[in-house]
DNA sequence: GTCTATAAGGAGATAGAC
DNA sequence: GTCTATCTCCTTATAGAC
């Protein structure tokens, strides 16, 4: 257990990425400082600059990587063979992964404007991939005729807008648990594509 | 028309309110300076000190008169004689008024985590009660058999995190009216809420 | 890689002239 | 009521010692 102190690079980089998240959740990145960051890992404001070019740049990689990580954990995602099947995968996908992750979700949702054009550019092309993947299950659901919904563009919306909505009041602790909560909106899901009589 | 210079204290701290609303909207109010909202309505800063005891209060001040007028607002709105009626009232109006004030929906979403306590507690209580409304609707509605939902609670959530997606992907010079999305989202909620054969 | 020190500028808020 | 000027503090980012 020598070297407690000096070069701790390969631990620094993940820490810093950790508080610069939990304060930009919490506070907002406009109300966040870099002295805050820096002090939530125990370094001092000008050691930062030793992994990101710049304050932006850190919110930009945050985001990022918050996208890809979600964009390939859905892909390694069983789908089912059934556009029903798809749907609930989704469905329960999106919450048990976002529930994970709800200080990555929260900024990807509240920081786009925070963002300069070519960082928003680039996360806002991965969100509209995400939203494609259920707005294909949606389209193939009511060409087999599973699904009765008037428009697949506004009910894709529609579903990630409800299933966003467990994200801002769900605690660990409450009554309800993370399979209850994935229960109930897949049910409501379930309803609001006009999947009645199945599964 | 004497008079186009000096006090116009009935119209600039209107005119201020709307200044800081557009620009908390857009950048969030950390990244908005005193400085910026003076400029926006043609002033100094220091003599938004004449309206404003200091910039958190005018950050209050325009949640609380948006909560208040919506809960205003519905007071006044027709509820019909039915639960089945009454959910109709509540999805219209909601998308309806809210839509008409997406600056102060979205400021009242975002910037909760700005609010110093007090106003935290302020706000989230006139929240609570326009939640309440809705959950009221419900429960009644199940009581009477004409919805199918599993968690009134839940369930209140949910058919208000759907009718707010709204908000994020509206365009008034898009292809879908106002009238259009009030339907496609009013028969997403009957479905979502289980009023299947009814109306 | 991290520190201290610092540059250069912007923040919220106040004082006092007009 | 608004202005200018200013106080005090904090901001991002960099330079150079260790």
């Amino acid at each position: 257990m020598a070297r407690t102190q000096g070069s701790h690079s390969q631990t620094t980089g993940p820490r810093i990425r950790t508080a610069a998240e939990t304060l930009f959740a919490r506070h907002g990145y406009a109300a966040v400082s870099m002295r805050q960051i820096a002090g939530a890992v125990g370094l001092q404001a000008g050691a930062l600059y030793n992994y990101t070019p710049d304050k932006q740049s850190l919110l930009v990689d945050l985001m990022q990587r918050h996208m890809e990580a979600l964009m390939t954990a859905w892909g390694q995602e069983g789908r089912g063979e059934t556009a029903m099947s798809a749907l609930e995968a989704f469905a329960r996908f999106h919450i048990r992964f976002n529930l994970a992750r709800r200080d990555a979700v929260f900024i990807a949702y509240n920081e786009l404007r925070s963002l300069e054009p070519e960082g928003f550019a680039r996360i806002e092309s991965l969100r509209n991939a995400y939203e494609g993947e259920l707005a294909g299950v949606l389209t193939a659901g009511r060409a087999a005729g599973l699904f009765q919904l008037d428009d697949p563009r506004v009910t894709t919306r529609a579903v990630i807008a409800l299933l966003n909505g467990v994200l801002t009041w769900y605690r660990d602790d409450g009554q309800l648990s993370l399979a209850d909560v994935e229960d109930l909106h897949w049910q409501m899901v379930r309803r609001l594509v006009g999947a009645e009589g199945e599964r």
